[in-house]
DNA sequence: TATGAATGAGAGTTCATTCAT
DNA sequence: TATGAATGAACTCTCATTCAT
C-alpha cells in the first residue's frame, strides 16, 4: 500500500481516475485504461492484483497528498470571518483541483456494491474538521460566533452545496443562463463561493 | 411514455430502482433484476426495449408525481420563518421518501456516459423553485428577510447539505457516535434539518 | 397445402418473399415480416405452423403459376432458330419477372441446412426441359440443329448465365460501365438475351 | 489484413469456410464455429473482431490465393481452340476445389443484408477476365474466331453453367440418373466441362 | 378465429483475469 | 519483470414459438 509508483503505475492511475470519474467504476473497463494509457491490459491485474484493488490504490494514493492546511489559515492575523472567508474558498479551490477522485469517492461512497477502503479520506476529513473547530472556537472565544453552532454539520453544508451545484451542472447553466465552461467556472468561483461564504458566516453569526 | 404500467412492469421497475440506488447502473445487470422482480429476463427487453430505455422509463414514472406541491406553504397563515422552516421539513421529507431515485438520478449526473434525459425532472426543480422563490419574495416584502439574494443558490445548499450527509452516512455515524439505523434517521430528522433550516433562515436574515 | 389463402395469408406470404429474397431466410425474423406485413406476429406460426413451414407454403404456392407454356412456341409456326429465340426470351422474362422466389430457391437449394420440398418446382423444371426438349428435336428432324446434343444442360446455360449475371451486378455494373438501374435491365433485355440466345444457337448448330 | 494466421486462426477460418458454405452466415453461429473448431467461444471476437469481420477476413485470405494463372494456358504453344478447352478445364477445376469459398461469396453477392467487401475477389475475376481476352483475340487474330463477341459475358456462361448445375445438383441426379458423389462429381468433370467447352467454343466459331 | 403477452433458448460480444513465456 | 494470448463467465438483446383469452 505504501509502495512508490513507477511511472507506468501512475500513468494507469491517471487515466482511470480521469475515466472512472467520467463514466464510473463498472462503466469503465480494464481495456479502456489500458488503451487509453498504452500500457497491456494485463498490467492492471499484475500491478494492483484487481480492478478493485486498483481503485482502492487510487484513493489511496490521491488522498495521501490532499490534505489541506487549513492550520495556516489558523495562525494568520486574521478576524474570525476572514478565516471563515479564506476556509470556503480553500475548501472550494482544493476540491475543485481534485475533483476526478473526490467523484469517484462519492460514487463508491454511494455504492453499496463494492466496499472500498476509504479510511485515509476520512482521516483528511477529520484532520480538517479539527481545523475547522479550531476557528470556530477562537470565534467563539472573540465573541464574535455564537456558542450553539454544530460543527460537523458546517464541512458538509459547503461541500454539500458546491457538490449539488456541480452535479447539476447543465440544470444551472440552464436556469442562470451560463453558455460557456468558463463562465461556469466563474460563476463558481464568484457567486458560488460568495454564496457558501455568506451561509456559513450567517449560521455561525446571527442570533435568531 | 404516458403509458400506464402493469403490475408486472411495476414490480420490474421497482426492483431496478432499489438495485440501481444501491449498485449503480452499469453494477446492476438485468439479471438481478429479472431474478428479484422473479419475472423472465427477457422481459426488461420486452417491456422497455432495452436496459437504458428502462431507466429512462424509471426516471420519468417516479417523477411524475415527484411534484413536492410546497404552494400550500405558501397559502397557510403563516410567518415567513415559519414557511421556511416547513419548507425545509418538506424537501427532506420528500428527498428522504425518495431516495432512491434520487440517487439514481445523482449518478447518472454525473455519469458522462448516457445522456438520459431528465427533462421531467428538472421541471420539478423548477417549479419548487418558484415556490421557494415566492416565499423569499413574501419574506422580503414584509422586511424580514434582506434583499439581496441568491436564491437559486437556496435549493443546492438544502439539498446538497442533505445529500452529502447521507453519502457519508458511514463517516458520520463514526464521527456522532451514531450506532442504529433508527438513530441515523432520527438524526436526519432532528439536528440536521435543524441546522439546515437555521443555516437557511441565517443566510435570509443576517445583515452582516 | 392446397388451401387457398386469404387476404392476410398472402400479404404475409408477399412479405416474406421479399425479405427472404433481400436478407435471406435466417437473416429474417418474423418480426420483420410481421411488422411489414402490419400483423401480428403470432400470425405467422398460427397460420402456417412455423417459419419453415411458411417457407415450404410460400415456394409452393409460387411455383403453382410458375409454368412456362413454352408449348405455345412449339405450336407457332416459327423455324427452329426463331423458337430458340423466342425460349431465351421467354425464360429471361420469366425469370426476371419472379426474381424473388427463384432467389429464394437457389439459396436453399444451395443450404443444407433446411431440407424443404421444392418437388413442386423440379416438375416446373422438367416440363420445361419436355417443351424444349421438343423443339431441338424438331430441329434436329429438320436438320437445322445436330445430333448430338446434351439436352439437360441447355437449361442451366440459359438460367446460370442469367443468373451469375445478376449476382454479379456490382462487379458488371462497373465492368461495363453501367451506371443506372434502368441501363442494367436494358442491359439484360438486349445485350444479355442475344448473347444467351447466340450462345445457345450456336451451340445446336455448330458443326465444330 | 495482411496479417499471416496463426494456427488456430486458420483452424476457425477452414471451419467458418465449411459452414457458411453449408449452412450459410446467418444459419452459422459462432457457437457453432467454435464447437467444431474446438476453440474457446471468445476467440472468434478476440481474433477477428466480430463474426462480419471474420467472414471479411476469410474471403480475404481466400482469395489471395485464388488467381487462376490463366497466363501459363496463354503461354503454351496450343491452338486457339485447344486454349479454350483447357481454359474451361481450369475454370471447373479451380472453382470446384474452392467450391465453399465461392458458395459464401455467392450468398453474400444475393443478400443485400451485409455490404463486404469482396474488391480483392473482383480483382481476381478482372485478371482471369483479362487472361480470357487476350485468348480470344489471338484467336480472331488468327483468323479461328468471329470477330463479334462480347468478351466480358463468356465467364458468367461458364461459371454460371457450372454453378447452376451444382445448385441444383439434387434434381440433376434425378434427372440424369446419377447415383453417388463420385459418379456425379465424373459427370462434371466429363460431360459437363465438355458441354461448358463445346458451348464457348460453338460462340466463338459460329458464323450464324 | 385471432392476438397480445410471455417465455426459454440462444445469439454475438465483452468482461476481468490467468497463464506460459 | 513484463506481456501477448487465451479463457470461462457474464453481459444485453433477439429469436421462434406458445398460451390464455
Amino acid at each position: 500500500m505504501t509502495t512508490t509508483l513507477n511511472d507506468k503505475q501512475k500513468r494507469i492511475l491517471e487515466v482511470a481516475e480521469k475515466l472512472f470519474a467520467e463514466k464510473g467504476f463498472d462503466g469503465t473497463s480494464i481495456r479502456n485504461i489500458s488503451k487509453d494509457a498504452k500500457v497491456n491490459i494485463a498490467m492492471v491485474s499484475y500491478y494492483f492484483g484487481s480492478k478493485e484493488k486498483m481503485l482502492e490504490a487510487l484513493i489511496y494514493h490521491r488522498t495521501v497528498n490532499l490534505k489541506m492546511e487549513l492550520d495556516n489559515i489558523l495562525k494568520e492575523d486574521l478576524t474570525p470571518h476572514e478565516k471563515i472567508t479564506k476556509l470556503v474558498e480553500l475548501y472550494i479551490y482544493r476540491i475543485t483541483k481534485n475533483k476526478c477522485i473526490y467523484q469517484i469517492v462519492h460514487s463508491e461512497l454511494t455504492n453499496n456494491k463494492r466496499t472500498i477502503d476509504i479510511k485515509s479520506f476520512n482521516e483528511v476529513k477529520k484532520t480538517n474538521l479539527e481545523s475547522l473547530a479550531r476557528i470556530i472556537h477562537e470565534g467563539q472565544e472573540k465573541g464574535v460566533f455564537k456558542k450553539d453552532i454544530n460543527i460537523p454539520l458546517i464541512p458538509p453544508t459547503i461541500l454539500g452545496t458546491y457538490f449539488h451545484f456541480n452535479m447539476n451542472r447543465p440544470y444551472y447553466e440552464d436556469l442562470l443562463n451560463i453558455q460557456s465552461d468558463e463562465a461556469f467556472d466563474a460563476y463558481i468561483k464568484n457567486e458560488l463561493t460568495q454564496h457558501i461564504q455568506q451561509t456559513i458566516k450567517a449560521l455561525l453569526t446571527n442570533e435568531s
